[in-house]
DNA sequence: GTCTATATACGGATAGAC
DNA sequence: GTCTATCCGTATATAGAC
């Protein structure tokens, strides 16, 4: 699959979840009519991480918003409670789509080296259609409410996870060395963020999401098959 | 130096600092005693850092700051004209008390080998002595006015370039294969920055600073010195 | 469904007493 | 040096017209 199979079909995961987010709240929301709404909660979700990620989302006024969106403040309120919940929905959409799609290519693979290699491009593939959405909550996790950073959380040790779930069966296989695979997961995925954080970085430098991923895996690589280290973190 | 050695000598830098930004702007503060400026100066960052870390910057209102540190709204101002400067004055600090350190601990080592263990080590050790600081920084960087953001990213090039120099250097004493250096000084800076943002996680784990940095050196060093290697990244 | 107008509250900053 | 009291702008959220 090229990138721009992948993007679309990101795009088309995303409208689907919020198609499932409009159903679950067609009591509270006062528009009732599913392709507008889901239209609308396309843009508001757009522009709340566009100025999100100038300002910061406390910063964010619903006026800004309303600018952004071209709706006016009252018919803003007529999709979301308030700030708040507006925040929950724009959550659990991109953790819905990451997921979903996460799960599925990693799971068609069945040997540790290509799961590695399928897990480190399809995150950064998702980072990348995404980027704004990975930006956003990596950056508001803290100023989220209890049960939502909860969950912001769990999905951080949740991708963790995968990746040395990955590197234990690899060393049941016999094609890795043995390794503290938790604290080499946790590293992957500093640098697997590092993408999408520090993505002005890396488009001046002209380094493409390809080539970023040839580089990660070689590196971790390197880690798995020198027997010449050992590795004293146990 | 052992670790509480080099606490102590961070606080001690801190404090100085503090005296040198009091002697900077001692025509605009009220305040006139230098004694009574350093200490309150130290507990204005000290609370401004911790609430910031826990709700954000612009989240944290100047009544906040004033419970936290005791002072009352008016004494508050008579150390910084408004929220921008205290802003302001807490980054220009931390700078430069990392500055000095790390050049210091880096200028001590003449071989690229040493060099890159004592640049890991001291960058670990102070985001250790001052997480609160490192935290703050890189959350609240894209908030920052124009000028200030400039120098956040100044300070993210610069320790990146630290380490790509080393890099480098390696590879002309020959200790080192040639890699892209500036693409592994990325993601080594990746990795130092994931102890402080997610220090939780390790303490969690109870992995310590010394062994994180043990780990980061092994990671770093199998791929410099495994020639089967061939980094594609040009 | 969407708009305009407004209520209510909270934040930054200052004045002036002690 | 520090405090209390207060001004004034701006924010969220809602009411009610169209």
């Amino acid at each position: 699959m090229n990138y721009s199979d992948f993007q679309l079909m990101v795009k088309v995961s995303q409208q689907d979840i919020c198609r499932e987010i409009f159903a679950e709240n067609r009591k509270t929301m006062r528009v009732k009519k599913e392709e507008t709404a889901v239209r609308n909660l396309e843009r508001i979700f757009d522009a709340t991480l566009k100025i999100s990620n100038e300002k910061g989302f406390q910063a964010m006024s619903m006026r800004d918003l309303s600018r952004e969106t071209g709706l006016s403040m009252g018919a803003l309120y007529a999709y979301f409670a308030g700030k708040e919940d507006l925040l929950e929905m724009l959550q659990s959409q991109g953790r819905a789509v990451i997921q979903r799609i996460l799960e599925e290519h990693i799971n068609a693979e069945s040997r540790a080296v290509s799961k590695l290699r399928a897990a480190v491009r399809t995150h950064l593939h998702l980072s990348e259609a995404m980027q704004p959405w990975f930006y956003f909550s990596y950056m508001e996790a803290k100023n989220l409410a209890r049960a939502q950073r909860d969950k912001a959380v769990a999905g951080e040790l949740y991708t963790e996870k995968i990746f040395a779930d990955i590197l234990e069966q690899g060393q049941e296989e016999g094609v890795f060395e043995p390794r503290d695979h938790l604290l080499v997961a946790s590293v992957i995925k500093a640098m697997l963020q590092d993408w999408y954080l520090k993505r002005w970085k890396y488009a001046k430098r002209s380094i493409s999401v390809d080539q970023y991923a040839a580089f990660i895996l070689e590196f971790v690589e390197a880690f798995y098959l020198s027997s010449a280290n050992s590795n004293t973190v146990a």
